[in-house]
DNA sequence: AGCCAGGGTCTGC
DNA sequence: GCAGACCATGGC
């Protein structure tokens, strides 16, 4: 549970807890049985179940990728891996800020930003601000952010966003290349970003973000190219493979 | 001290 | 098109 999300911080009983649709949940898993403490079935079904994706069917794409042995490898070692679908607006707003940044610094911009302008809920926990509060702010209100230079980036894609000059509401139904251009009318977002955004935050299956990382595992396991068997799920593949390499460098 | 971090922009050929 | 400087901040 790290890299596509930054909101779930991991407790001592080793649960998880993090906010996400507007709400709060504490989830564990024992072997093969998740946990849902405290959820009205209700949050379950119509939330919790999309957003991990439950219902997503993993063996099957697992099965295909079992012919490439670069990604045989990957599945083997890495073990499961879903695509979690989080809301648009902060997928989008929290790959701006991972650019050229380390997980543990794009945490604490997210946690600042949603404590200063998200909804409160019970435990010091905060929504995710929208893009309209965003908006109405000034780049000295995002200041105590400490994002850096990506604050003027937040910024663009919360007014670019809030005025529908780039359309969110329907981006989900339009061709992966198509919604990566209009993604990349906003300032700060390229492709690596529009594809992170893409994936993690329209279910875009087959946006596949080319990170420091992945341009490692093409030039080492796919110096001819990528095969395009993979196309529909390359997303899926891409998370496998990211995780394979990192695992096999010293790393977080 | 200096390098690096799940990149992107801007400039100059 | 493509390379290279530069961008803020924090951890190591």
């Amino acid at each position: 549970m790290c890299g596509q999300c930054f909101r779930w911080v991991q407790g001592e009983d080793g649960s998880f807890s993090g906010v996400a649709y507007g709400r709060f949940l504490r989830v564990a898993q024992m072997d093969n049985t998740l946990v849902f403490y405290n959820t009205p079935i209700n949050d379950f079904n119509e939330i919790w179940v999309e957003y991990f994706d439950l219902n997503g069917d993993y063996d099957s794409m697992k099965a295909q990728f079992c012919s490439d042995e670069t990604l045989n490898m990957a599945t083997k070692q890495v073990g499961g891996i879903r695509i979690l679908k989080q809301e648009p607006w902060e997928a989008i707003c929290s790959f701006i800020i991972s650019q050229n940044n380390n997980i543990p610094r794009i945490k604490g911009i997210i946690d600042r930003l949603c404590k200063e302008f998200g909804q409160p809920l019970e435990n010091e926990e905060y929504t995710f601000p929208t893009a309209d509060r965003i908006a109405q702010c000034s780049l000295e209100d995002l200041a105590p952010l400490r994002a850096g230079f990506r604050a003027k980036y937040i910024l663009d894609a919360a007014q670019k966003i809030s005025s529908k000059e780039v359309s969110i509401d329907t981006l989900w139904q339009e061709d992966t290349a198509v919604a990566q251009k209009e993604l990349m009318k906003i300032k700060g977002i390229g492709p690596k970003v529009a594809d992170c955004a893409l994936l993690f935050g329209f279910y875009k299956l087959d946006a596949f973000p080319i990170d420091v990382w992945i341009k490692k595992v093409l030039k080492t396991y796919y110096p001819d190219g990528f095969p395009n068997d993979y196309k529909q799920y390359a997303g899926v593949a891409q998370q496998y493979l990211f995780h394979y390499i990192r695992t096999q460098q010293l790393s977080y």
